[in-house]
DNA sequence: AGCTTTGTTTAAGTCAACTTATACAAGATG
DNA sequence: CATCTTGTATAAGTTGACTTAAACAAAGCT
């Protein structure tokens, strides 16, 4: 038999490979890389695997195109600004461009053993900024170890209460959790 | 040949299971459930594989134990204190006494499909304690839900970022994570 | 019209990880 | 000392999920 199928919609290249990285994105953002089965990416972009094996080479290729695909938004839209005021803000917008790759990123892809890697590059930098800005408010011992730590995390899971949330307010949004960064680098600081 | 085993370490089947099930906790600590393999386990047990399944059904079962065991311990130190002060200093405890099964259950446990439920127990009280303060302080809108996620959120890894940083100051810290859960609470309030 | 590209369906291949089976060694215990 | 339990070693079985193969249908361009 092998119905032919009937109303297939045919794509450029270039263009159904988006389609896939957005549809996968999706997939991945909700259980991680191990969880989320190769069904689960082709019935969100409502296409077979066989196709998608036509475009990437692996689930571990498809994966690592996906999370490059969100850094690079990421750091296109956070770009070079440093750990000042307008880095939250920055983060929120770019949050709010991309909710499943950012989610994708820090809740998932920063605890995958496989893919870390990815996010440690951002990671890094961001502790290294992190570092030099509370070396300069924070005396050195474990508790400037904690902040370096925590002040990034505390931010980033923010940013994703802030999307769960439904991105309320979003002038304001900075402002609030900046708020709760300075109180944690007090925290770290001195106790009052 | 098989070499008979040399010089065997015996023990009576309770107390081995205890120390199967402390391996497990720090081997599955490392890098969650499913990138854990049985070999991992194993190796940190000092055991075989087959000995393993003479005490447990299946990995699953395994994890279950393990996780049932650290929520159980976490349970017993946290007890029913409410959300006040002491709270805090008692999920300090917690964790101090049990540090892999903190980091196993929050890091990797919370955020694996399968085993959620387990920790979930936890997180839907906390939650509902959470909300109930809160409700007393914030006003109804999306800035009180994102407290509710946020602020439990702020402390679990709070205390997770103290464990990393080697655990100082047992009774400062308390008083620290309680400056930024404040701090995060008023920031959900209003915008100074 | 003919060739290339995009797509489908169906089925089979592969492989790692979990799981069971079998046989044997040696301490504990009555 | 007979027996039960704890332990090992080695090998085979099972399964789910990823991956490839083969054959065919239709859109789109030259």
């Amino acid at each position: 038999m092998a119905a032919g199928p009937q109303n297939v919609r045919r794509m450029p290249r270039a263009q159904r490979r988006e389609q896939i990285l957005d549809a996968a994105t999706r997939a991945f953002a909700r259980t991680g890389y191990v969880a989320t089965g190769l069904d689960g990416v082709t019935a969100e972009a409502g296409v077979t695997s066989v196709l998608l094996y036509r475009h990437f080479d692996s689930k571990a290729d498809l994966y690592r195109a996906v999370l490059d695909r969100a850094c690079a938004r990421l750091e296109a839209t956070v770009g070079s600004s440093d750990f000042d005021e307008g880095s939250i803000s920055a983060l929120l917008r770019a949050a709010a461009e991309d909710p499943d790759g950012f989610r994708l990123l820090f809740r998932h892809a920063a605890r995958e053993p496989d893919f870390r890697d990815v996010v440690d590059g951002i990671r890094a930098m961001s502790a290294e900024v992190t570092r030099r800005e509370l070396a300069a408010v924070i005396p050195e011992g474990p508790w400037l170890d904690w902040a370096v730590q925590y002040v990034p995390t505390v931010t980033l899971e923010a940013v994703i209460a802030w999307l769960d949330a439904g991105q309320p307010d979003p002038d304001q949004a900075a402002d609030r959790i900046a708020l709760v960064v300075h109180s944690a680098i007090r925290a770290a600081n001195s106790v009052d």
